[in-house]
DNA sequence: TAAATAGTGTCTGTGAGACACTATTGG
DNA sequence: CCAATAGTGTCTCACAGACACTATTTA
């Protein structure tokens, strides 16, 4: 086969030599994350924040993320900086979205590729992030930290877009108090509570919000926390029973103060 | 309030004035799009691919897609590609995943969003550009056009990725044909087409691919054929019925030669 | 001992899966 | 006229929704 040569007349290898990728403009490329765990008593969701040291939005409290490196995958970026942020190690990861909206960032163009990541408890984590209690309900999205004192309040509203013939829904959020949260960042936490809980009942990602072993009350809780709504304890149980095993054991709930039956997840 | 200064003394305004995002490397982005079609008779998908006239690549097929700009949205950049390669406008389009493995494109570092579009017919498109048939079945994929005598094969097979607790399935393509496309496209397409399978039956995102009226048999060989499986017709008509409405003609079916009940697609 | 929680039994409706059947029509 | 296709009826089964009930236990 004779090697092919473009139209000016160079073969593959010499144009890839002589490329140069800076004809075209180029973006800033970042990963967030959306980092969730519940507190002790399974009654609230926590959401891992950054206070910014930097302007922009210096003091204000984002989403841990960072510049992705050349030599790595996005997915690896954000199982780094989980890492760098909270010393959290093989977690649950998932790609969310990629946004790119012109003007999203003050510093320039800058896209950023959102990711999930459920961890069991809200450790301790470095310096300068901490855990905020994370509270959605119908309309409205509200984080507050005790310690920093910081309260930040969204009305959500429905909005309906129309694409060719299909109709799309959408969360738009409205800032409704002094503290915001940095960039678009409350937009990444709207498009991934909605895909967490779309997903949420049809998979096993309960399990690593969770420790090795755990009750069912316990566990009921955490599912009826994340979707927003209740759940019946018969209907409840006979979903998870496949997927759990009993130990044997008897431990306390972490929610409520009566010994049940300790369960571990079945590995398929 | 006093103007926040950062460790630098410098203001927001200040900061941002004297900001360079040259400090860290940047990649470059593009969309590609996967272009989805039926055939006349509704027998097989087909896929919009372009023929590279650049290295690299050169000379071989690839999924449609570009740079995009400084000013525009992924979206908009999608959706501006689809408008130049087939004339189309106002069609379904879906962000899939963004790919970034290092290496992916031999011209440097370059990641891509891909989108999912649903057209309804292979129309005219642009030269270059042409309709490919796609064949996807258990363990293997295959992409054919008759005029180019291209042919394409790929073995599919399952793997099955651990993280944490949570178990991913994947699909790895192995090419085994002479004929292959460009860059890691044939893992846009696998992906695309899990995520199409998955959402196909509770969405309605199979009206983008019919025209404004058809009928029932006709959408029942799209469902089909997208889904890779046979329907029951009576368990079909059921799940369509609140979504459609019959204009009280009756027209012949693209794929059989009977007439039948003409319908329309209700709009919510 | 009483209020609260763990755990089970069971009735219902819905929707998918699976066939069987009748009606219609194009070749 | 008959083979193929359009269209309908209905049985089953799995599963979620919804209560009611018993057993246990901690305060």
């Amino acid at each position: 086969m004779p090697e092919k040569r473009d139209k000016n007349g160079l073969t593959e290898k010499e144009f890839l030599e002589n490329y140069t990728d800076t004809i075209y403009e180029k973006p800033s490329v970042t990963v967030d994350i959306l980092v969730l765990s519940v507190d002790e008593s399974i009654s609230k969701l926590k959401v891992l924040l950054v206070k910014r040291d930097e302007h922009p939005y210096l003091g204000q409290f984002a989403l841990p993320g960072g510049f992705i490196k050349p030599d790595e995958t996005a997915y690896q970026a954000a199982a780094r900086k989980l890492n760098e942020d909270t010393g959290l190690k093989d977690i649950y990861l998932d790609q969310i979205y990629t946004f790119t909206k012109p003007g999203r960032d003050p510093r320039g163009w800058v896209m950023s590729i959102a990711y999930l990541a459920l961890v069991p408890d809200p450790i301790e984590c470095r310096a300068g992030a901490g855990w905020f209690d994370l509270e959605i309900e119908p309309g409205a999205i509200r984080i507050a930290g005790k310690e920093s004192g910081v309260n930040m309040a969204y009305k959500i509203k429905d909005e309906t877009f129309k694409n060719g013939r299909i109709t799309y829904e959408n969360w738009v959020a409205d800032k409704v108090s002094g503290d915001a949260l940095s960039f678009d960042h409350i937009e990444i936490i709207i498009e991934s509570i909605l895909k967490l809980r779309s997903s949420f009942e049809h998979s096993d990602q309960a399990f690593n919000m969770v420790g090795e072993t755990f009750t069912l009350p316990d566990m009921q809780a955490l599912y009826e926390l994340v979707l927003g709504k209740n759940l019946y304890k018969t209907n409840f149980r006979a979903m998870v029973a496949p997927k759990v095993e009993a130990t044997g054991g008897k431990i306390k709930s972490r929610t409520k103060g009566k010994m049940s039956a300790e369960y571990k997840y079945i590995e398929k």
